[in-house]
DNA sequence: GTAGAACCTGACACCGATGTGAGGTTCAAG
DNA sequence: CTTGAACCTCACATCGGTGTCAGGTTCTAC
């Protein structure tokens, strides 16, 4: 498929597809007039990619966790480097520490979301 | 106490607590020559403050929600208006989005790490 | 062969919290 | 007083993924 489907169908913007490939997080095939050409597979890794963006990972990170991950086709992923198993450990304290204070900060929410819910003489009326 | 000071307990750099201010989180008195000083429970605020940054909020929407947080000085904190509370149904949504996407990468990690955890020829030998 | 959609590269803008540096003032201690 | 640390304001830089525009080429269908 070309560039303007594998974009609709991820919900993806063409610049940030050109993007990933650019830094090596995609790549394709070209038409003999240089358009880029994906496989099925790309939904896939595109997606993926996108979690792990939204998780806070950057794109030099996201680029050298990808080719170790086990997907479907099996490919050769026995790739993953020590260090690269140290820098993904620490990645994944901060995630933890993310993830706290999304909590702390979404009960926090809650709090004041529930007050605003009892405008003026909640309880009986 | 002073900006100094602050900056040091509670690990957030002199910059920052000015933006804080600029942008309405945070307020100061000032001596007659013009040098900010912080009420001991400054330090909460800072506190709270950076939780709701690392959450993802904005400071626009911190300055909104910071006056109808109930913290321990009791002050007068039922602003929580109407529309508030619908964006902080806004940014809940977007946070359990976060933090769903957090656990999922973090899983993707794990598996990863625990490949790499397994160098050459793990389970039997 | 031609029109129009889709694509190409390259470059610049943005957001938002924070870093950093210049140049000047205030504070506290001797 | 004087000195050095701490503070002040103002302004510009940064990072990284994404938006967007410009100017040009390719593809598809008629």
């Amino acid at each position: 498929m070309r560039i303007g489907e594998l974009a609709q169908r991820t919900g993806v913007s063409v610049r940030s597809l050109r993007y990933y490939e650019e830094r090596g997080l995609l790549a394709s095939e070209r038409t003999p007039g240089g358009h880029r050409e994906y496989a099925a597979k790309a939904v896939d890794r595109v997606v993926r990619i996108q979690v792990l963006f939204a998780a806070g990972l950057d794109s030099t990170t996201v680029a050298s966790v990808l080719p170790c991950i086990h997907d479907e086709d099996g490919g050769p992923n026995e790739l993953t480097t020590e260090s690269l198993a140290r820098d993904l450990m620490a990645e994944r304290e901060r995630i933890d520490r993310t993830i706290a204070d999304l909590v702390r900060t979404r009960s926090i929410l809650d709090e004041v979301i529930a007050t605003a819910a009892l405008p003026e003489g909640a309880g009986a009326r």
